[in-house]
DNA sequence: GTTGCTGCAAAGCTTTTGCATTAGG
DNA sequence: CCTAATGCAAAAGCTTTGCAGCAAC
């Protein structure tokens, strides 16, 4: 993915819906284009640029983590992990980008990716018995990765 | 599900953990007992204890609701809706009872539930592919639920 | 009796908010 | 210019913790 295409993208989202293209929101956003496959929290986003000499206020990288979320930018996604703390990565918006999931380490909590697209059928289904039309998922798997299976056959 | 089976359970859990079974503990699963299917709060399980007059320490309440969703114990399952607070809910333990899901309108934020149980060539795929075992999975779908779906067309 | 649990209040987190100042369009 | 966005600090949640007293086993 060139880093140019979601900055691109992100300044055409937002004057369409009439927000500001400002220098903090440019470098939150690039925090993710140069950390690919990252979870990261406000804190985190907030230290990289710290260390980046582009410090800005913590109160504005929340700002611009909700807007770059929001329904209607939707550059960023919204995870939780449940370890008390919000986390955000980029939305894989391109055609022929699959949709991921979460593996979760329960012993290393380590976190990796699995991409897969195999909710459709569910999908469909939920929509026929419920009535309710998804949009979005989000799912996790939670067991132990190969490395602590390991460890633990030791 | 009668209630006694969760308190037999949660008894006979405890003491192979060489925990105590306290009064506190006890009414705390009584709570999710007496409502089942809801996900609740800390907040929400000290206010119905609250009004039954079965007033505990919200730090007690914080106390039990992790001890009874430990993976030792495992009676509660924790989980996430982004709403800015851990919610609890049963832990379906029981021979034929389903996995379920939640369905999150992103309209109206209700959480509806949905029974299925289709991950499981989805989990042995996650083993070839990654070596990783999963033992849990926490899927959150998110969309329009019927009635929003039905005032949108109107 | 011991050991672990509770209650209370204080502290620790993450996140939000109010308001004066600054900057984008 | 005008309005929206920022920065700072204060406040507002949710959750954890320290410690003295209490209860389970």
């Amino acid at each position: 993915m060139p880093s140019s295409y979601s900055l691109d993208d992100l300044k055409k989202r937002l004057q369409d819906s009439s927000y500001k293209l400002t220098h903090q929101r440019k470098v939150v956003l690039e925090v993710f284009v140069d950390n690919p496959g990252c979870h990261l929290s406000a804190e985190e986003v907030h230290d990289i640029l710290k260390q980046k000499s582009a410090d800005i206020g913590l109160a504005t990288v929340y700002r611009s983590l909700e807007l770059l979320s929001a329904k209607d930018i939707d550059i960023l996604q919204k995870i939780e992990f449940g370890d008390g703390c919000s986390r955000y990565e980029l939305n894989v918006t391109e055609p022929n980008t699959h949709q991921h999931h979460h593996l979760i380490c329960t012993k290393c909590k380590k976190v990796m990716e699995f991409s897969e697209d195999m909710l459709d059928t569910l999908e469909a289904d939920i929509m026929e018995k419920c009535g309710f039309k998804v949009t979005d998922h989000q799912v996790k798997f939670f067991g132990l990765c190969e490395e602590c299976r390991k460890k633990l056959a030791d």
